[in-house]
DNA sequence: TTGACGGGTGTACAGCGTACACCTAGCCTC
DNA sequence: GAGGCTAGGTGTACGCTGTACACCCGTCAA
């Protein structure tokens, strides 16, 4: 061993060793288990040795979704815009799916970083380059909003785990304190298994809204739509 | 006075009083100011006196976006459902934009309190007595998301105050980077004065975004849509 | 040999949520 | 009136957080 002393040879740090560690203590833990010392601690490294590596805790975060967007494949090259965009949506959607509290962490951001501003600059692209006027595509984009990263536009995520069912008595109360709450939630053709509240964020209601959007969006840009004339 | 002691009289505490106060401190000065220790302060009470009224920080969070969505007006009785429900988001959508914070605290609740509940019963109830099928109204819901509270689905949604416009210089060396954001993000009629990045949230990126959706629906319920067999 | 420097360490501080024991004023019952 | 119950405000204390600052040591260049 080149290294013999008291203790073992340890890898150093850097800054990709500390964001993947951090990227995999939130996948296993959550995101609130991520403090620096929990992850100094992980990284058998005195909490403080971490900031010779990230500024602070927020570039910490920034640079975990940096890490998960940066992994998310380029859109189709050989495929209309409407074709590519959805595919790179859905893949977008499938890295979230791995990462759950990315979206929060996306969310929190007051600014974006360039790793999201090359995200998005080559979704605009793909638009762009299907002969999408600028004008629509600019409001495309708002529609779309953090859907063009794949996020569920669902409120109420379930937490890691199981959500707890609740219990029979306590469902019944629910539903008939909000009736339409229930119906329309046990209506549920595309996965029977789930309950109320379990948060229902399958593939079909993903794509359901998407190709509303896009629908949409095809349309407008078959009309010749354009935002100062609205013949909608 | 009825109170002649050292220390003057001081209205008692209530749950209400402490939310409120709550609502105004996040108002005022952010949701990060919002700590049991500064509410205490500013209601002239020691922290632990909070928790006589709410249980713990948790739950005064959810009591704040409760006090802001129970404050939303109903959907007009006599209007169809299309613009019923988009009054309603609209005023919703008033709602959060005069209380920002509350967008971060309702994504991060795990499950919804019964307040929410009762305005997304309210919201059914107004598709549901349109005529739309269940089924339909099922995938609408999810496909408007957390549109229905009001909410921007924009990212990077700046902080208070006016966002602090990039130097020149900045700002060329970001539209080299991004061209295609560049292109689309200047292209501004509605609201010409903005600039990359200080978040164009304004009301025509939400209605599009909502006419969009909704038009879609109508669309799918005027075909007699059904998710089993979807002829979209 | 010296000196700079990158990177890990140790200590310390202010702020956070909140458990727990306490005190006090008002009210109810006898 | 006396005694006791209770709602609600207080004080202290603990463990956790992010991180400023001073330090120290191994490597490498001059």
């Amino acid at each position: 061993m080149a290294q013999q002393d008291g203790r073992a040879a340890r890898a150093p740090l850097s800054r990709e060793r500390v964001l993947r560690a951090a990227v995999d203590l939130a996948d296993e833990q959550g995101l609130e288990a991520v403090s620096m010392r929990r992850l100094a601690e992980r990284l058998g490294v005195v909490p403080m040795a971490l900031y010779k590596h990230v500024a602070n805790k927020d570039q910490l975060l920034d640079g975990m979704v940096d890490l998960v967007v940066a992994g998310i494949a380029p859109a189709p090259e050989d495929a209309g815009w409407k074709d590519a965009l959805r595919t790179r949506v859905l893949t977008a959607r499938e890295a979230m799916l791995r990462h759950p509290w990315a979206r929060r962490v996306l969310e929190a951001q007051p600014a974006p970083t360039p790793v999201l501003l090359a995200y998005t600059d080559a979704t605009i692209a793909v638009l762009l380059r299907g002969g999408l006027s600028v004008d629509l595509v600019h409001h495309a984009m708002h529609a779309l909003g953090s859907r063009a990263f794949g996020f569920t536009q669902e409120l109420h995520q379930p937490g890691p785990g199981p959500a707890p069912a609740p219990s029979p008595a306590v469902a019944a109360q629910l539903a008939a304190a909000f009736p339409h709450v229930a119906a329309v939630a046990t209506s549920r053709p595309h996965d029977p298994g789930s309950v109320v509240g379990a948060g229902c964020d399958d593939r079909f209601e993903f794509e359901f809204g998407l190709d509303l959007l896009l629908d949409g969006v095809e349309r407008l840009h078959a009309a010749g739509w354009s935002s100062t004339a609205d013949p909608r």
